[in-house]
DNA sequence: TATATCGATATACAAAAGTATAGTGCTGTA
DNA sequence: TACAGCACTATACTTTTGTATATCGATATA
């Protein structure tokens, strides 16, 4: 756990640099990636709460995308043996650490569309 | 131009929100925007300059993500009345503050590496 | 008995993203 | 004349991503 690296060294040493920038990209691309994070922001949620809060979504993705994100780290899938199974969906502590990468892209979008995008609607 | 908000903000005026952060996922996914905003990091370049420092991508690829960058204002695009035509293409600024933005990605993505992912090398 | 809830899975399909391969019009050089 | 370089475009295709719709087995409720 040490130094802080930039993306400007990542010519000289690309590698790792290039994996981590894919595992964060992975981990927020896609339809519903972000909306589903978002669900557990403040709490731990279960199945059928997601869906109630993005109807839209089908249970085959809800099901794959939280699959997903619980094999890269991004959320714990906690099974209580009840009749029926009850599982409960949380954020990881890396999950959350993602506040602060959303931060920068929320910021650097808003500041885009101020200065340059300015006329478009898109 | 100011106060600056933060991602948790977002639940409560989302609107504008979502759009800014879609903004900045739309100029960093996919398989080519990145490497191409990388070839342009310190220097303007040509078409072909680009396809050679990106071997793998295709004249298809090249031209479509470029004319998307430039619409989306991340690169400009200058052609010279010369015979044959000569273009070059560079980073708008805005391209340039998402260096901000991929600083973070990196190092989140390094932390994440380092703390959950130990074990799996995907 | 019929229907609903829970957390999903199965199958088939459509749309989006990316690949492969060839060709364009122009000119300068061998 | 033949070929190479420049900046692309055209057509057809494959892969990945997402949608639609139906269903599972167990239990609780009407």
């Amino acid at each position: 756990m040490g130094k802080k690296v930039t993306f400007s060294e990542a010519k000289s040493c690309p590698i790792q640099f290039v994996l981590a920038l894919n595992d964060t990209l992975n981990v927020i691309t896609g339809k519903w990636k972000l909306p589903i994070i978002g669900t557990m922001l403040f709490n731990k949620k279960r199945f059928s709460e997601i869906q109630k809060i993005i109807p839209k979504i089908t249970p085959r993705m809800l099901s794959k995308e939280l699959k997903d994100l619980e094999m890269n780290g991004i959320v714990k899938r906690t099974v209580f043996d009840t009749v029926p199974v009850t599982v409960e969906y949380e954020l990881t502590d890396s999950a959350k650490a993602l506040g602060k990468v959303l931060d920068k892209m929320l910021e650097w979008g808003l500041q885009h569309r101020e200065t340059t995008l300015s006329g478009s609607n898109d």
